[in-house]
DNA sequence: AGCACGCCGACT
DNA sequence: GTCGGCGTGCTC
């Protein structure tokens, strides 16, 4: 008997299957999907077993195979078949597939850590009469009586709930023993008090068509800010667990939504297990084995839970589907939303994307019917749309306000004097250097591809980093000639102070990287704001998303320009996505929300859209613009990188590449580049970057794999491919 | 990935 | 004369 094995070594160049010998005792217990020992070269690695055969023909010297590493853990049939298909869409050696499936406890790397958890627990070691009459013959209450009495209550104690003095005393008394049991470290319970909010009319629709599909079949459920989506979820899953099946719920980020987390563990206590990279390994490993022994019938996590091997799923959800924290950055490169679909098929059980601003991709499939498209267009409860005003800076500006706007700190301070709260948005994202008209609000954009060009200081000119256009950096802004160009940049914590000096007698929290570096400062701070400690809450991104706070009744947007001016196709969806969802925060219980969006283009069309909380105007604009530009949803993308030490060799080799592209893939595809890459020289290496956009492509992913296969044994110039790239 | 094998420079 | 630099190539 034979068993191919798969190396833990994560590389290409051994990503195939080395042939072992099952020894004697092993034959017949070995199966599929086993983590298992063996000698490789001369070191002794772990490995996947990966099939079991009877013979073998080739002329090799077998090893056996050492020994089985865990008898619990078996990757199963589906998780096995799902790595092949991650394979083979994102060109990753198969054994990373894997990897990126199982906690870090489990990886296959060899550890000896035991991350089982025990507790220490007191029992009887005599017949509850016998201990009765034990009692019976003491006459003075103390410490000792007291554990047995609980003893005589409960069958067993927490050890750690008595004194050591006590335990010790009755232990030499052969009265009690001690036990040791496994627990879970993350154990909650249901909230008897929990009220069940009655769906609306909206929500019923939606809740009945998921629960009546009895075959696979993704929906979007596209719901304005507050309609109560996590109400459709909740009730969908509870029927799905009432009909003895399990569920998965992805969220982009779960210290942001411990809200709704919280939700889930009242409604459904223990049967929810949770993943996301806050837990510490020991958790990750107990919530895994949860659901590895059926305990868990609820999995609420993050990207990668949705590969925990949860049994016969009946429903699988993605929440704020067009979040970019579902797509990996590094190999292998895969998207959640097509994993859940994957495995939607494979369970036949509905995978529903839910979101306020699904990405065009969702939204232009559900309008042709390819996804069911469901709608939640009111709020649920009390909540009404906010108020959005558009206040242009330039005129601020003349008026010497360069941070806050007058209107902006009318209205901060009219919420002050009403003790009503505020959020302040500083929109700062990105890593390029880009140059804008601190004057006009100009910034340079690529004719060709739309985007804004990246500057480069060593040859001062201006890049775009698709197709390579370039032109020469000028002193004066080219449309109002003014000398006011500048690199953009404006911190939380300068707006903090300047608020401060406006303001001084109202309660900041700042919320931004440095604040929130440590475990836990996120959820403290966002408590803190929560119980009204704070007036003000200023930060960037991280506090647009998911949060309901009933006292917020004004959202301020420092600067909305800022992520309109990120090269890339995506920046108008993204800011579109950010200031709606920001607004969103405003007014969400009984008090009519105002935002205010301060900007150097009052006039552009998707601030506009933002203002009047029209996502479908939007969302026609925006399918306009990426249909003449070429870009999703219209076209698909791939990106390619090839980075090297040398400079040289990286620009050769990227030029190879798009002439290989060229003389393989379909005429119909178009080949962008090649170019520097956005990043372009990180960690000493250099990057330059090829794009292909692409309708139908036969020819395409041969082409890929072709090309992955010559940069596998290059050891001085790697290529990186990222199908359906996020951003590119 | 790791490690051995292997062929050219500055040292006990 | 050796020790060791890290460039290829193999691992069931």
């Amino acid at each position: 008997m034979y068993a191919e094995i798969l190396i833990e070594y994560p590389t290409k160049k051994i990503d195939k299957y080395f042939t072992y010998l099952i020894p004697l005792h092993l034959r017949g217990v070995l199966k599929r999907g086993m983590k298992v020992k063996v000698y490789f070269g001369s070191k002794e690695v772990n490995g996947f077993v990966i099939s079991i055969k009877n013979d073998y023909h080739e002329e090799y010297e077998l090893k056996e195979i050492i020994e089985i590493v865990d008898q619990e853990l078996i990757l199963n049939e589906e998780l096995m078949n799902l790595g092949l298909y991650i394979k083979e869409k994102t060109l990753c050696p198969l054994i990373m597939a894997y990897q990126t499936m199982l906690p870090p406890s489990l990886k296959i790397k060899d550890n000896n850590t035991n991350y089982n958890f025990y507790k220490n627990y007191l029992v009887l070691n005599k017949s509850k009469e016998e201990i009765s009459s034990y009692l019976n013959n003491y006459k003075k209450e103390n410490n000792q009586t007291k554990l047995l009495n609980d003893l005589l209550l409960n069958d067993k104690v927490l050890k750690s709930d008595y004194q050591a003095y006590s335990i010790k005393a009755l232990l030499q008394k052969d009265l009690i023993k001690e036990i040791k049991e496994q627990e879970y470290r993350i154990n909650k319970s249901l909230d008897q008090t929990l009220i069940k909010n009655t769906l609306n009319e909206e929500q019923e629709f939606s809740y009945n068509s998921i629960i009546n599909t009895k075959e696979h079949a993704v929906f979007l459920l596209e719901g304005v800010t507050g309609s109560g989506k996590t109400e459709v979820y909740l009730n969908v899953i509870d029927n799905v667990i009432k009909n003895g099946q399990t569920a998965i719920m992805l969220v982009p980020e779960i210290t942001l939504t411990m809200q709704i987390v919280n939700r889930f563990y009242d409604w459904f206590g223990s049967k929810v297990a949770i993943f996301h990279s806050a837990l510490s390994n020991g958790e990750k490993y107990d919530e895994y084995l949860k659901i590895l022994r059926g305990d868990a019938k609820i999995v609420v996590g993050t990207r990668s839970a949705i590969f925990t091997p949860l049994k016969n799923i009946g429903v699988i959800i993605i929440d704020e589907e067009h979040s970019d924290t579902y797509k990996q950055e590094n190999t292998p490169r895969y998207n959640a939303k097509d994993i859940a679909i994957e495995r939607g098929k494979y369970h036949h059980c509905p995978v529903i994307l839910g979101s306020a601003t699904p990405t065009l991709e969702t939204r232009a499939r559900a309008i042709k019917g390819v996804y069911k498209y469901l709608h939640l267009t009111k709020r649920a409860g009390e909540g009404t749309l906010p108020n959005v005003t558009i206040v242009n800076m330039t005129d601020e500006l003349k008026k010497k306000n360069f941070i806050f706007s007058e209107i902006l700190l009318q209205k901060i301070q009219e919420n002050l004097n009403k003790e009503l709260q505020t959020i302040i948005l500083l929109n700062r994202r990105g890593y390029s250097t880009i140059i804008s008209c601190s004057k006009c609000g100009f910034t340079y954009k690529c004719p060709n591809c739309d985007i804004t060009l990246t500057y480069h200081k060593s040859s001062n000119n201006l890049r775009c980093h698709y197709c390579g256009y370039t032109i020469k950096n000028a002193s004066i802004c080219p449309n109002c000639g003014e000398d006011a160009l500048n690199y953009l940049g404006l911190g939380t914590e300068k707006v903090e102070n300047e608020l401060k000096k406006i303001m001084p007698k109202a309660r900041i929290i700042r919320m931004d990287q440095d604040t929130t570096s440590t475990k836990g400062s996120h959820e403290k701070l966002i408590q803190k704001f929560k119980n009204h400690e704070a007036d003000i809450l200023i930060g960037t991104q991280m506090i647009s998303k998911g949060l309901d706070f009933p006292l917020v009744t004004l959202v301020g947007v420092i600067n909305a320009d800022t992520s309109l001016n990120i090269p890339d196709f995506r920046s108008n969806e993204k800011t579109f996505a950010l200031l709606y969802q920001a607004s969103g925060r405003a007014g969400r219980a009984n008090f009519k929300g105002n935002v205010i969006i301060q900007t150097y283009n009052p006039d552009n069309y998707v601030l506009n859209c933002v203002k009047e909380n029209d996502f479908t105007k939007f969302y026609n604009y925006e399918m306009n613009n990426r249909r003449m530009l070429k870009y999703p949803p219209y076209y698909y993308l791939v990106s390619l990188k090839v980075v090297s030490a040398d400079y040289n060799l990286a620009l050769e080799n990227a030029t190879k590449v798009v002439q290989f592209l060229k003389e393989n893939i379909s005429k119909e595809s178009i080949i962008l580049g090649p170019t520097t890459a956005n990043l372009f020289k990180f960690n000493n290496l250099y990057r330059f970057q090829a794009v292909v956009k692409y309708r139908f492509d036969d020819k395409l992913m041969p082409a890929l794999k072709a090309l992955d296969e010559i940069y596998v044994n290059d050891n001085k110039v790697n290529l990186e491919i990222d199908i359906n790239p996020e951003r590119i």
